[in-house]
DNA sequence: TTATGTGCAAAACATTTGCAGGAGT
DNA sequence: ACTCCTGCAAATGTTTTGCACATAA
């Protein structure tokens, strides 16, 4: 399936729609929730079978970042992305790209390398708070 | 739970020797398989549980890397990894670390990076040997 | 002896799929 | 009309959990 091929449901322009409003790298669960505020009768298997197919045919990013689920970005320019140790967010990173990682990782493997990401992870502001406030100052 | 007060149980010693034998990252089940063949009677739930706790206090790794089931490595050095696009399979990439790059990270996000891995995607050896072959060369 | 760990089975999640009816082109 | 797509529900695959019994310290 290509884009070229690929009909404009009314279920994909709203998803889309939904997905380029956040800019948090939302699982497929959250974008169901988004979407049923406006087409109350789909069915999550829609939601999963889009989001698929737009990020194959390249309208979307598929994240296989940490966790448990995976999650999907509006933007399909290249960046890497953070994610909190504490609350699980992700947030993006926009450093300049390092090809010069790309070939250092090739010589090492020997493999042929297409590209890369990077995941950072780290704490957030606000968990970083929690942490300082003494409420919750609580280090087993 | 910390390996301060872990029982050292049979279980947890072939747990740990099988995944020492092994470069190839296995999933929980592949862990499963090996270890079945020493200890018949092992839960797939204790293979989980272990492998958990043995990531949690530092004696293997938990990779979170791309597809749908989590890796373990008994290497605890810090790398990178290398994943195949045509067949999942998954290699250790050993390159000297960049600091710079989580400085980097710490100004464009504005969390506080504790590290970064990164994963490298491409073709392996072996999967790009049959791209190559004319048998398999059907490019749809 | 006693807290921790195990095997087993069931539950909890995330994701995929089959199918009959619906909708875009 | 003729595909492709959707909603629904069931199936699949991975990981977690409750519990009675077992075992390391």
């Amino acid at each position: 399936m290509t884009s070229a091929n690929m009909r404009l449901t009314t279920q994909r322009q709203i998803i889309l729609e939904e997905l380029a409003k956040v800019s948090s790298h939302p699982t497929a669960n959250e974008v169901y929730d988004m979407v049923r505020k406006r087409l109350p009768r789909i069915g999550l298997g829609t939601i999963y079978r889009n989001l698929e197919l737009m990020a194959e045919s390249g309208m979307i990013q598929k994240l296989e970042i940490g966790g448990n689920q995976k999650r999907f970005d509006a933007t399909t320019i290249p960046h890497h992305h953070v994610r909190c140790a504490a609350c699980g967010c992700v947030r993006d990173v926009h450093i300049q790209p390092l090809r010069q990682l790309d070939t250092m990782a090739a010589e090492a493997s020997g493999y042929q390398i297409s590209g890369h990401n990077i995941e950072f992870s780290g704490y957030c502001r606000d968990c970083l708070e929690k942490r300082r406030s003494p409420a919750h100052n609580i280090d087993h």
